[in-house]
DNA sequence: GCCAACGTTGGC
DNA sequence: GCCAACGTTGGC
C-alpha cells in the first residue's frame, strides 16, 4: 500500500465535499506526471493526505483513500468544462483519475507552517521550493506523522 | 530536439 | 496582486 498527498483548492473542491460526496472521480488533473501516479501506482486502498491549497492557511484538512482504479477522466470530453481536452476521444483518452472516498477529517487541521517545522518531514515534497505537483507520493513515516500532527493516531 | 515564450501553480 | 518556479507549446 501507498501513501500520497493530494491538494485541491478548498474553493473548487474540499474535504467537507467529499465527506458530503462519500466518494467522487479525482478528476481534473492536466499534468501528465500526476496521471501517471494515477494511472500506473495508485491502488485501491492506497492512503491519501487530502491537501488544502490556494487558501489561508494552505495545510492538510485530513484523510481519503483510493477506493477505484484510474478510469478516463470523463471531463475531458465535456465541452462545456474547463478541463475539456479536445485531441481527446472515447477510443483515445489522454487523461485518467482515479476514485478517491472519505475516510475522516483531522480533529485538528495540520498548516503548511507546522509541516515546516517538523525536522522528521523535511523531505517532504510539498515543503520542497517550486514543488508545484498536485498529486506527490509521501513516505509510511510522513503519512503517520502528519496523521498523528492531526490529532488521530 | 532545442529553447524562448507563455501559461499555471501556489505561497506569500 | 506579486512573482518564482516549473511545465508546455511551437517555431525553427
Amino acid at each position: 500500500m501507498k501513501h500520497w498527498l493530494m491538494k485541491s483548492e478548498p474553493d473548487v473542491f474540499s474535504l467537507d465535499r467529499l465527506e458530503t460526496l462519500g466518494t467522487s472521480l479525482w478528476d481534473g488533473v492536466r499534468n501528465y506526471q500526476a496521471r501517471n501516479f494515477m494511472m500506473k501506482d495508485m491502488k485501491v486502498g492506497d492512503r491519501i493526505l487530502f491537501y488544502h491549497s490556494s487558501c489561508e492557511p494552505p495545510g492538510v484538512a485530513g484523510l481519503a483513500r483510493v477506493c477505484g482504479l484510474a478510469e478516463p477522466d470523463p471531463s475531458q470530453f465535456d465541452k462545456k468544462s474547463e478541463y475539456y481536452e479536445p485531441k481527446a476521444t472515447r477510443e483515445k483518452p489522454i487523461w485518467h483519475c482515479v476514485r478517491v472516498e472519505f475516510e475522516k477529517r483531522f480533529r485538528r487541521f495540520v498548516a503548511l507552517d507546522e509541516l515546516r517545522d517538523e525536522e522528521a518531514l523535511k523531505e517532504m515534497l510539498v515543503l520542497k521550493k517550486g514543488q508545484r505537483l498536485s498529486i506527490q507520493p509521501v513516505t509510511a513515516a510522513e503519512f503517520a506523522k502528519v496523521v498523528k500532527m492531526g490529532g488521530r493516531a
